[in-house]
DNA sequence: GACCAGGCACATC
DNA sequence: GATGTGCATGGT
């Protein structure tokens, strides 16, 4: 079968399996960003944890944390873990922000595409994955986010090679699918729904909507 | 107690 | 360019 149809077939099977996600779970562009960087690496259990922390201290805009010190961010995003480097990462993005954009993150969504993912991956602490998820999320940009759910995924279901890079992974989709926005949307959020149930690093293909594939 | 979680920067070869 | 390591909490 041809990548394309492989990929299309995973879509329609994870979204007849589970249905809309309605991601990113978030209230604002802003929370979405700080969120993407909260979760590196991250369960996001822990990281509603810190959220939660930072809304309950009425911090979760640019002005609320930009005036609050390290230890004190440090202390509230504790729970989502690495809450010193976080810290770091924070900060670099806040500082970005006020420097090009006043601080209003929605002034961003004016610019293409490629020139913000450059800026974002210029930044302290945003890698390929995070820009993505800023891009896609945040921004309401048609980017494909690859995770660590979808490379495995793939490479389980032998759509890509083990050792294929995140621009590998992400060619894939930009080059065998349309440019949809709320496509891109849905499929990498049941991506991560069916990493989480079923495609572990101990795989429970057993019950899983994509077993037939295998 | 080990393993895992919606990565990234940095050192080293 | 590929590979290894530190970063840290909380759930299973």
């Amino acid at each position: 079968m041809k990548k394309r149809d492989q990929l299309i077939r995973i879509y329609n099977i994870l979204y007849s399996f589970y249905g809309p996600q309605k991601w990113w779970p978030g209230d604002s562009p802003f929370e979405i960003a700080i969120g993407a960087i909260l979760t590196q690496n991250t369960n996001w259990g822990n990281v509603e944890k810190a959220i939660n922390n930072l809304k309950r201290e009425g911090v979760m805009s640019v002005e609320g944390l930009n005036r609050l010190s390290d230890e004190k961010i440090a202390s509230l995003i504790k729970p989502a873990g690495y809450f010193n480097i976080k810290t770091k990462r924070i900060r670099a993005f806040l500082d970005f922000l006020i420097d090009k954009y006043n601080g209003k993150i929605e002034e961003m969504k004016k610019e293409d595409t490629i020139s913000l993912r450059n800026k974002l991956l210029n930044i302290y602490g945003i890698g390929a994955e995070t820009a993505d998820s800023i891009l896609l999320y945040a921004l309401e940009k048609p980017v494909f986010v690859i995770d660590a759910y979808t490379k495995r995924v793939l490479t389980r279901h032998s759509i890509m090679k083990p050792n294929s890079t995140y621009s590998d992974y992400q060619m894939i989709f930009h080059k065998e699918l349309d440019e949809d926005l709320q496509m891109f949307n849905e499929f990498h959020a049941l991506f991560v729904r069916v990493g989480k149930d079923y495609c572990k690093v101990k795989p429970l293909c057993k019950n899983c909507p994509l077993a037939d594939l295998l």
